[in-house]
DNA sequence: GTAAAATTTGTAAGCGCTTGCATTTATTCT
DNA sequence: AGAATAAATGCAAGCGCTTACAAATTTTAC
C-alpha cells in the first residue's frame, strides 16, 4: 500500500504552496480560478483525501455534530434522528450518535466521549439531565441544543407535551369520557413523559374531575408495554372508558391486548396515543393520535445548529405546531355523563 | 471562559512532563502508582478534557468507528445499529453513523465523509455498492466489515438470506400452498431482498412450482408497502393463498390490508414475514416469520471490528444462525393439493 | 554491596493541516 | 505611465497530543 498523499504532495505537483491547496478546500474563492483548477487535478489525480483529524486540530472545526438519544431501537427517535442527520449532512456535517437508555450516568458519559471527539455541537433529548451533565454542557462553550421539549436553560426545539396531553384529554372529555386510564412510558429522567401525565391531570381538573394515580400505569415504551398496561387498567374495578398513552406504540400495544380480551375498541373502550406514527393508521381501528412532525424536528433542530455554528443568534425555545388527529379508535362512552360546564 | 485546559497544564500542576500524563491517560500501567494519582488529581482538578483531533493526529486512532446504513428510520437497521454503538462503546468507541437511504451515490458519500473524518474502521449494509465504494474501501486500507449478508470480498456477519427464504417457503409448502405471492422491498441495490426473492424461488423450483414474476410485489419497506402490496396480489386473477414478505413490517401491513378486505387470515389467506420484530408477535394473529437475531447481528458485528482492531485475524465471512417461528398466521389452504414428492 | 536488568520518566520531534501576516501580482484610478 | 488599492499567494508558526529514544531510577541477582 502506497503512503498516504498528504497536502503537501498536491501542493509540489501543483506547483504552489501548501496554503494554497488549503484554501482551495476550505475558502476556494480566494484562489485563482486558473489556479484552482490545477490544483483540483492534481487531488484527482493523486486521490488525496483530507485528514479530518489534522484540519481539526489545526481549525479547531470538525463539521460534526453529536447527539445522544435514549434509544435508537424506538421509532420516534430514530425517525427525528435520521432527520437531523439528512439535514446536517445538506450543510456537510455528519452526525456522531450515541444512546443512553434512559441512564443519566451513561448519557454524562456520552457526552463526555462526544465532546472529547471534538464535536462542534451537541444535540440532547428532553430537560433531565444529570448535575454533571449540565455542569458538562455549561463548561464546553459550543453549541447545544436541547431537542423534543423546550427547557428555559438552554436553546430547544420542542412540543409542548402538556398541551398535547391535555388536547388529545379534551377531547376524549368532549366524547363524555369521565373514567380516563393513562398509558405512560417511565417517568423517572424522562420529561416529556411527565409533562404529558400533568397535561391529562390539568385537563381533567378543568373539568373538577381528578385523576388518581391507580389509572395510571408506567410501562415501557414499546407494544408490550402498551399490552401490559391495558391488562393492569382493565384489572381496575371500575374499568376507565377510555385509555390515553403515551405514544402510538403503547397505543397500539394496548389495542391489540383489547382485542385479545375480547373488549370492543372504541365502543366499549376508547384508545388513543401521541405521536402520529405509521403504526396508527394502520392498524385497525385507526389510532386517534396527536400528529407530531417529528421529521421537522429533525429539520429544525438542524437548522438551529447551523446558525449558531455560523455566530448567529437563535431563538431560545421554539414549539412545533401539534394537531388532534381524530381517528377511529374514540368515541362517546356508552353511559355519557353530561360536561359539568353543560 | 477560561482557557481551554490543556495536557501541558496538567503536567505542571502535577509536576511531572507531558509523556507521563499522556502515558497515564493511555498506557495507565506503564507509570507509578503514586505518580499516576496526582497526575490523576490534578485532571481532575482542572477538569481536563483531552483533545481527540490531536490526539487522533498524534496517534492515528480516533477510537470511533463509521457505519453506514440504508435507513434509522427502520426498525431493523435501527436495533442492529443500537446494539452496534452499544457493544463498541464498551469497548470505548463511539459510532459515528450516516445513512443512504438506498442510493449508491449517497452511500459513497457517506463512505468519504466517515474516512476523512479519520474513523478507524467501517461497517456497511449489504454487498450492492457502487464500484467508487469498493474502490474507497480497498485503497483505505483500514477494517471494514460488511453486515446483514455475507459477500467474499470482505469480512462479514448476517444471514444467509437465500436460505431463510427458502426455510420458510418450505414452510408453506409442506402446508399445502401451491399459489404462493411475495411481496418484497424494492430489490435495486438491495441484495438481501434479490436473495430472499430468489430462495423463494428456489425452493418452489425444487417441489417444481416456479414463482411467476406476476406473483411478486415490490414495495417499499414499511407498512403502507404491506398493504400496497397485498392489495396488488389479491387482484390477480388467481389470488395466492399465501403470502411471503420480505420483512415482518410488510407482512403486519398485509396483514391488516387482508383484514381491511375482509379476507380470513390464516384460513383464506396465510401470510407470514422475517425477521421477529417486536409487531409480529403482539399483530392478531401474531405472525409466523423467521427469527433474525439482529441485536447478535449488531453485537457480533462489533466483536469483529474491536478484534481486526487489535490485529487479530477475523473470519472472512460469519452466518448466524435462523430460526422459523411458526405462529398463527399460516395454515393449510382451503383445497389443498398433495406435495409432489407424495 | 555492586553490576546487570527491568522499570519509570523526560526530551523533543513530529502528526497534517490552517491561518495571520508579509510579500507578490493584478487591477483601478488619475 | 505611475501610484494607490485590491487580490492572490507564500512563509512559517502553531494546533495539543503521542511516542521513539535516551536518561534516570528502582529492582533483582549474585
Amino acid at each position: 500500500m502506497q503512503e498516504r498523499v498528504r497536502l503537501e504532495d498536491v501542493a509540489s505537483l501543483a506547483g504552489v504552496s501548501t496554503a494554497t491547496v488549503s484554501r482551495v478546500l476550505s475558502r476556494p474563492h480566494m484562489v485563482k480560478d486558473s489556479r484552482r483548477a490545477s490544483v483540483l487535478q492534481a487531488i484527482k489525480m493523486l486521490g488525496y483525501v483530507p485528514d479530518g483529524s489534522a484540519r481539526a486540530l489545526a481549525s479547531g472545526r470538525t463539521f460534526t455534530v453529536g447527539c445522544v438519544v435514549p434509544f435508537l431501537d424506538q421509532a420516534i427517535f430514530a425517525k427525528s434522528t435520521q432527520a437531523l442527520q439528512a439535514a446536517l449532512l445538506q450543510h456537510g456535517y455528519q452526525l456522531l450518535i450515541a444512546t443512553h437508555e434512559y441512564s443519566l450516568q451513561r448519557e454524562f458519559e456520552a457526552v463526555m466521549a462526544l465532546q472529547q471527539r471534538v464535536v462542534d455541537a451537541l444535540v440532547l433529548v428532553g430537560s433531565d439531565h444529570s448535575a454533571q451533565t449540565w455542569e458538562a454542557i455549561a463548561q464546553w462553550g459550543k453549541p447545544t441544543v436541547l431537542n423534543w421539549s423546550c427547557d428555559a436553560r438552554l436553546p430547544s426545539v420542542g412540543f409542548d407535551n402538556h398541551a398535547v396531553a391535555a388536547a388529545l384529554t379534551a377531547h376524549l372529555l368532549a366524547l363524555g369520557h369521565r373514567n380516563i386510564g393513562v398509558i405512560s412510558g417511565y417517568t423517572q429522567h424522562n420529561d416529556r413523559a411527565r409533562a404529558r401525565i400533568a397535561g391529562v391531570r390539568h385537563a381533567m381538573a378543568q373539568q373538577g374531575l381528578t385523576l388518581s394515580p391507580t389509572c395510571i400505569s408506567e410501562q415501557t415504551f414499546n407494544l408490550s408495554g402498551g399490552r401490559l398496561g391495558l391488562g393492569q387498567l382493565m384489572g381496575l374495578t371500575q374499568r376507565p372508558t377510555a385509555v390515553l398513552c403515551g405514544n402510538d406504540l403503547l397505543a397500539s400495544g394496548a389495542l391489540f391486548e383489547a382485542q385479545r380480551m375480547g373488549i370492543a375498541v372504541p365502543q366499549e373502550l376508547s384508545i388513543c396515543g401521541i405521536d402520529n406514527n405509521e403504526l396508527s393508521q394502520e392498524v385497525i381501528p385507526a389510532l386517534t393520535t396527536v400528529d407530531l412532525p417529528t421529521f421537522e424536528l429533525g429539520r429544525v433542530t438542524a437548522n438551529q445548529i447551523i446558525k449558531a455554528l455560523a455566530g448567529e443568534a437563535i431563538e431560545s425555545a421554539q414549539l412545533l405546531p401539534f394537531k388532534l388527529q381524530v381517528r377511529q379508535s374514540t368515541c362517546a362512552p356508552m353511559h355519557t355523563t353530561p360536561l359539568s360546564t353543560d
